[in-house]
DNA sequence: TATGAATGAGTGTTCATTCAT
DNA sequence: GATGAATGAACACTCATTCAT
C-alpha cells in the first residue's frame, strides 16, 4: 500500500528474475537460455518479465553489472593499502573474488567471460570498464610486491592474466559438493599465485641484485 | 572419377566445413551460429552441409573430438618419459597445449569450455574422456615432479586444473597481433607454471614464514 | 466534489483522451497506436484509460462520431436552404467540411476512410448513416442546382463522390505551413468543384465539340 | 528440372504472394495483416514466405513499387506528347490510373496513400520518386492546356492534386458490381476534371454571375 | 481516480532440418 | 553432390486488457 512496500514488492520481483536469469544463464548459457525459461523459473508468464526489464539483453547486462560491481567494491580498498603488505592483499583478492556471493549463484563465470558478446556495444563497454578497475587492481598489488621485493621481478599484465583465469575457470571445476571446500580450494589458488610470483628462497641475493 | 577421388573430395569438404565451423564456433558460440553461416561461409547451400554431417550438434561434436585428439595424441609421449625430466616434460606439454595448430584457428578455447553443454550426452561423454586423458598426462607430470623432488608437495589435481586454466584462458588474452610474440607469452605462463610448483631452494625458511 | 466538479473532471478527461487518440490515430494509424501511446500522450497509465473507455475501439467510434456528428450539424442547415442559391451552398458546404475544427487535430482526414473496418460492425453502421447523411446533403445541394439550371446535368451520387474526394484527400496534401493558405486551397476546391458542375455561359457550342 | 522451370516455379511463388498480399493490404490495412494471414492465402506455412522475401516491409514495397512502376510505365508516353492536345491526353491518363490491372485487385488505392508510412525511409523516398513523376506527367498536361488555352489559368499543382484525388478515391467507391460500369465511372471522372478544368466558352459572361 | 502488476493471445522472424530433384 | 523449396517449432517481444488496491 505505502509507496515503500510498492517499491520493496518491484525491488523483490526483479531480485527474483535477476537470481534465476544468473543461474540459468550459468548452466545453459544466455543464448540458450529463453525468455520462457526465465519466466517459468520465476513462476510468471512470460510478458510480466517486461514489465521488469526491458529485453533480454537488458537482463544480462545488470546482471553483469551487478556482479561486477558488487566485485569491484569488495576488492576497491585493496589498491592502495598501506596497511596490509603485497601478499596478504593478493590473498585478500583472490579470497574475495572466490567467495563474495552473488545473485543465482555461481555469475562470476559469467564475469569476464563468454556472454560480452551478447551485449550490445554500450554495455559491453560499461562491463569492460568494471573488468579494466578489476585488472588495474590486480596489477597495482602485483607491482607493489615487486617493488618491495616481495614478488620477482615479472610481467605484471601476464601475471594478472593468469592469476584471474585460476581463479575465474575454477568457478568451473570447483563443487561445493567436492573433496575439497570452498575455503580449501581458494587456499590452494593463493598459495598457486603467491608461489608463481614469490621471489627464490634465496633473498639476499637476489636483493643485491 | 574413382572411388578415391571421390573420397578425397568428400574429405576436402568436410574439412573445409569443421574448419569454418570451428572458427565461427569459436567467435560467435554454437548457439549463436547458424548452419546457414556456416553454409555461407563454406560457399554452399545450406542443405548441402547435412550431405556431410548429420545435424549440426555433430559438427560441434567433430571439432572438439579432433581438437582433443590432436592435442592428446601431440602429448601422449610425455606421459611416460623417461628421458626429459619432469620440468622440461610440463614446459613441452605447456607449449604443445598452447601451440599445436587446429582447425578454424582456436579450438582450444573450445576444448574444455562452455558448448560442452550443447553435445548430446554420449558426444559429451567421449569428449570428456580426451579431456581426463589430458588431465591424466599433465597430473602424471606433477606426481613425478613432486616425487622425484623438483616439485614441492601439492594439491595434484587442482595444480593441473590451475596450470590447464591459465593455457586455456590464455586464447581469451593472448593476441598474435599484440605485444609480446606467442613464443614469449608461451614461455612466461611455462615459468609462472614452474615457479607455482617448484619446491623453494630452502624450505625451511619458507616454512616459518 | 460536488457531483458537477466531478462530472466536469471526468468530461475534461474524455476530451483529453479523445484529442489525444483523434491526433495518434490520424498519425500513426488506428491499429499502429498503442493504449500505451494514447496513454502517455496523457501523461497517464494504461489502465487509467480504461476508466473512461471500454476498449481502444470504443475511443475509435467516439473520435469517428464526434468528428462526424459536428461535421453534420455544421452542414444541416445547408439542404434545405431557400435563401443561399445551390452555387453558396456547395462554397459554404466545402469551407465548413474543410474548416470546421475537430478535436486532435485532423481527424476528418479518418472520417470517411480507411479505419472504418477496424469498427465493429454496429458502431460502423452508425458511422456510414452519418457518412450517408453528408452524402444526402451534398447530393441535395447538387441535384437543386441542377434543377435550377445553375448546373449542368450529371450523375449526382458520382458528383457528390468526386467532389468529398477532393476535400478529404486535400488533408493529405494540404500543409498549414505551405505556399498558400487554408483559405487559399479551400477556395481553390470550391472552383474547382463549381467549375466541374457548372453549366457552360454557351451550351450550344460545346455541345457541338 | 531446368534452370529456367526452377525460376518459373520460383516467379509464380512470389507473384503468388505479392498478389495474395496486395489484396489482403487492400482490405484489412498493413498492419492488420499478419504473415500468417498471407501465409495461409497462399497455402504456405509462414516460415516459407521468407524464403521468397525477407520481411514483411519488404513485401509491401514490391506491392507500392510494382504498381508504381506499372502506372509510371502505362503514363510515361503522355508527358510530352505533340500528337493529342492536352485534353486528349488528360483523357488518356485517367483511364489508365483508373483501369490498368495490377497484382491483387486494388492496389491502386494503396499507391498514394496511408500505408507509406509502413515503409522504411529508403523504401518510402523510392515511392515517394515513383508519386513525384505521376505528379510531373500530370501537372505537364494541365500546364500544357493552359498554355494552348485549352484550360482556364489555373494553380497546376493543386488541378493536378485535386484531379488525382478523385481517380484514387474512386477506388474505394466504385464497385464493378455497382449501378455503373468502370467505362462509364472512368468517363465521369473524365469530364468531371475536365470541366473543371477548361476555359468557359465566354468568360465575360461567367465573371458577371 | 489512478496505478502497479499481471496475463493470454498474437506479432514478425529465425532456425535446424527434410525432401524431391 | 548439391540445391531450391518447404516446414514445425521456437524465439523475443507487444498488445489490449484485467484486477486488486
Amino acid at each position: 500500500m505505502s509507496p515503500k512496500q510498492k517499491s520493496e514488492r518491484n525491488l523483490r520481483q526483479k531480485r527474483l528474475i535477476l537470481d534465476k536469469s544468473s543461474s540459468l544463464f550459468y548452466r545453459k548459457g544466455y543464448r540458450s537460455t529463453s525468455m520462457r525459461d526465465i519466466a517459468s523459473a520465476c513462476r510468471f508468464e512470460p510478458a510480466n518479465i517486461y514489465y521488469y526489464f526491458s529485453s533480454k539483453e537488458q537482463i544480462l547486462y545488470e546482471v553483469y553489472k551487478e556482479a561486477g560491481e558488487r566485485l569491484v567494491a569488495a576488492i576497491a580498498g585493496l589498491e592502495h593499502d598501506s596497511v596490509r603488505n603485497p601478499e596478504q592483499r593478493l590473498r585478500s583478492l583472490i579470497s574475495l573474488h572466490f567467495q563474495t556471493p552473488v545473485p543465482g549463484g555461481k555469475p562470476y563465470y559469467l564475469m569476464f567471460d563468454t556472454e560480452l558478446k551478447s551485449l550490445s556495444p554500450a554495455h559491453r563497454q560499461r562491463i569492460i570498464e568494471l573488468r579494466d578497475i578489476y585488472d588495474r587492481i590486480l596489477r597495482r598489488i602485483i607491482q607493489d610486491g615487486v617493488d618491495d621485493g616481495t614478488f620477482a621481478p615479472t610481467d605484471v599484465k601476464l601475471s594478472g592474466y593468469a592469476i584471474a583465469s585460476v581463479v575465474v575457470r575454477s568457478r568451473l571445476w570447483f563443487s561445493p559438493k567436492g573433496r575439497l571446500s570452498g575455503e580449501e580450494v581458494c587456499e590452494f589458488i593463493c598459495d598457486f599465485a603467491l608461489n608463481a610470483l614469490k621471489k627464490p628462497a634465496d633473498q639476499g641475493q637476489i636483493r643485491l641484485m
